[in-house]
DNA sequence: ATTGTATAGACCATAAATGAACCACTATCT
DNA sequence: AGATAGTGGTTCATTTATGGTCTATACAAT
């Protein structure tokens, strides 16, 4: 059972998984590959058919066709392998505990900078977009209250990936007007209970806000 | 996603990555790179957006384009500006959580890898540099069995800044050989919790650890 | 003879790249 | 202050390259 194409097929096959080929990279196309393995197009064309059957492979109407095959070593950009689960559970572990800080640290000014961010949260309740950008920057400025530059820094990792995110496919369908309306009765409990420096309470607070986007991100797959 | 255009995506990202453009710098206008890479102003623009949309690049209308990478010289600052005590509040913040992860996702081939790297922590009493370069990797351990990659990598951040640290130079002072055999009961003891699978014991000896350490580095100033 | 595969060529529909022109803004020089 | 050159922002028609499809032919194995 060794025809041709699937000759062909296993040489790219190895050349993809070997990492000749790299992710999104594009393959040649059908015509030059045809010319390098001196074979027709059409058994070329075999050969990368079944290519996309095993998934090493996606091909594009007009434009070529692209690896899709994900190796382990060419992870390089950690926000490409975190899945939305995985940020919030993340968030879940950091951010209780910046709040207990930002209480300790955050003087009367920084108060007040939470509480313009918060009300840029608060007029964002019909756009999702708007409101997930406030929302980023005002748990950033958080982090930025508890005046450590490395929590700072964590965080901004952590911004960056909520905005590169697979999650961003899906905020319009989870973020409708009423969860929204719902993170921002949290934001606004959250925000008294540090104006009043109560640690575990903000705290508690804080873990039930994430927890309950980690809910609403599991019920909504 | 994947077309031409990105190919020269990549090789202006490899660029900044490898620093040969700097923090700040202006890359080369639209059109002069259009030369460079012989491709219509078009293809660059549609490079540059990719660019900009992974946080490399800023454009500035009539103006430039120009890197907003933050490449390990922001990182080497990081571990520049934060103190041995900014360090443990960050690990205050995040290694409890990392527990209860660990309790919930660990297999128990991560339990016995954790009881090989605590036994090799066990074993270094007497020699501070030795013991510290064994603790870090067992709460690295601790990090890699939450298998969750974005704790992975923020603890192994964590972990560079700990050998990077101003602390370092203070270790001798610290860890005396009681304070390493507290340490080390203190280890005792959540391993021990983790493998009966007490998630808030585990979670609470860890927080109690670190504070330890915390209070450690406060009294040894 | 039939079937399955490979070849060769032609044409189609789509997507991307091209090349040119123009606009709006910024920095610099006079 | 004004002029000027250089920059990114935008649009357009056109060209090029790609995968998708179809046909006819040749060859080998069953």
């Amino acid at each position: 059972m060794s025809t041709g194409s699937s000759n062909i097929f296993r040489q790219i096959r190895e050349s993809i998984i070997n990492g000749e080929f790299h992710f999104n990279e594009r393959l040649p196309s059908e015509r030059d590959l045809a010319d390098q393995f001196s074979a027709a197009r059409g058994t070329i064309r075999t050969a990368l058919e079944q290519l996309e059957q095993a998934n090493l492979v996606r091909k594009k109407f007009g434009s070529g066709t692209f690896v899709s095959y994900n190796s382990q070593f060419e992870q390089e950009d950690i926000a490409e392998e975190t899945s939305p689960l995985e940020l919030i559970e993340a968030r879940i572990a950091i951010e209780p505990h910046i709040v207990r800080l930002v209480i300790s640290n955050a003087n009367n000014r920084d108060i007040r900078k939470l509480e313009d961010a918060l009300r840029g949260v608060m007029e964002c309740q019909y756009n999702p977009n708007h409101f997930s950008s406030a929302d980023e920057e005002f748990h950033l400025l958080l982090a930025h209250c508890t005046q450590n530059p490395l929590i700072i820094w964590i965080y901004q990792r952590i911004n960056d990936i909520r905005s590169h995110s697979q999650w961003s496919h899906r905020k319009n369908h989870i973020l409708t007007p009423r969860k929204i309306a719902a993170y921002n009765q949290q934001h606004k409990s959250l925000m008294e209970a540090i104006k009043s420096r109560d640690i575990e309470g903000a705290s508690k607070l804080m873990e039930d806000h994430l927890l309950r986007a980690k809910a609403d991100l599991l019920g909504n797959r």
